[in-house]
DNA sequence: CTACCATA
DNA sequence: TATGGTAGG
């Protein structure tokens, strides 16, 4: 989802590969649906079954959840969570396109594993994606029991992570997309893994990867770019999620030399861009970016995990196993009570 | 994705 | 102690 093809523009020269310990003391607002989603795709069993409980309920975004924050309390990376709200007007094309794309994959996935073929099947598992209500809620319920942070967003997590980070309520915001850069966040940091070791897609090779930092700035100045305005300009050229399918005929380095010719949309329109047939008006798209809707009411606070009611949720309710939940809350109460001794330095570096 | 255990 | 394979729910 999100702007992928921003990514084929952005140099390695200016994405900074950084360990964990040089992220540390730092608050990091995460795009919670980008994270789930992560999770949902790759916590499956070889035929791609997802996790579930005795009652059939998908636990595999739990599990996910649990680890990885409490990988992140421990290095002393204080995560806040954000989720999307009521999604636009304006993306209900978008979300009506992947709930196809969705459903599709579902019935790839059911007719190869009657087929028998697993690996094939586990493809196609990965692409149905769906996050429901209830798998929602489990996610918030947790994070709040864990202690931490839960912040709704208005419309967009990324656009108000985005600008959590912008109001240096955070150092950056965290997600696998580039879309907060088009939002304005000053800063993002990618690849918020622990594992380090990632399976290549559809090969049994394995690469290395580490926490990745992206500055605003610094991708204005490579792609020789005058301002966000312009940056959002060429997203919408590649196709953003208000408009999936960009400019056909029109890839990364034309829409790039286009944007960097004529300076804007609108020039562009009035322009070499004048017969092209825009799904919706790109102008409307681009104010979207530059002034997203935003909840202004939540708050940031760390907490001490609320024990009990992680074992309520994850032993009782979801058939975690008891010995396992209660490793991890050991990790997570230490980590947790290192909070106080760092906060004051949270919002600097 | 990550924890955990088997193996060297 | 480090790595590889696999279960986790």
């Amino acid at each position: 989802m999100g702007v992928t093809e921003l990514g084929k523009l952005i140099p390695d020269s200016i994405r900074k590969t950084v360990d964990f310990a040089q992220l540390s003391n730092k608050i990091i607002a995460l795009d919670a649906y980008n994270a789930l989603y992560q999770f949902l795709a790759s916590i499956r069993q070889p035929d791609g079954t997802l996790l579930m409980d005795s009652r059939g309920r998908v636990t595999s975004h739990l599990s996910g959840l649990l680890y990885r924050t409490i990988n992140l309390l421990e290095n002393r990376i204080w995560p806040i969570y954000v989720f999307d709200g009521k999604p636009p007007e304006e993306k209900t094309l978008e979300i009506v396109r992947r709930r196809r794309v969705r459903e599709e994959a579902m019935d790839k996935w059911a007719k190869l594993l009657e087929e028998g073929k697993k690996e094939e099947a586990r493809k196609y598992a990965q692409r149905a994606l769906f996050l429901t209500d209830d798998m929602v809620n489990d996610a918030k319920k947790l994070l709040s029991l864990m202690g931490l942070p839960v912040v709704q967003a208005a419309a967009d997590g990324e656009a108000q992570a985005a600008l959590i980070a912008k109001e240096n309520k955070a150092w950056a915001a965290g997600s696998q997309d580039y879309d907060s850069l088009l939002f304005g966040a000053p800063r993002l940091v990618r690849n918020l893994t622990i594992t380090g070791r990632r399976k290549l897609p559809n090969k049994d090779e394995y690469i290395e990867v580490k926490p990745e930092i992206l500055e605003l700035n610094d991708v204005l100045k490579a792609l020789k770019l005058r301002d966000r305005t312009q940056l959002i300009d060429l997203a919408i050229l590649l196709g953003t999620d208000l408009n999936p399918d960009g400019i056909p005929g029109i890839g990364p380095q034309k829409a790039l030399k286009l944007i960097q010719e004529f300076g804007s949309l609108e020039k562009l329109i009035q322009g070499p861009l004048k017969n092209v047939q825009f799904s919706m008006d790109p102008l409307k798209i681009r104010d979207y970016f530059l002034n997203p809707p935003y909840n202004p009411n939540y708050t940031i606070e760390f907490r001490q995990p609320n024990e009990k009611g992680i074992i309520e949720l994850l032993v009782y309710e979801h058939d975690f196993n008891e010995d396992r939940v209660k490793n991890a809350l050991e990790r997570l109460r230490k980590a947790m009570s290192r909070r106080r001794e760092s906060t004051l330095d949270s919002f600097f570096g």
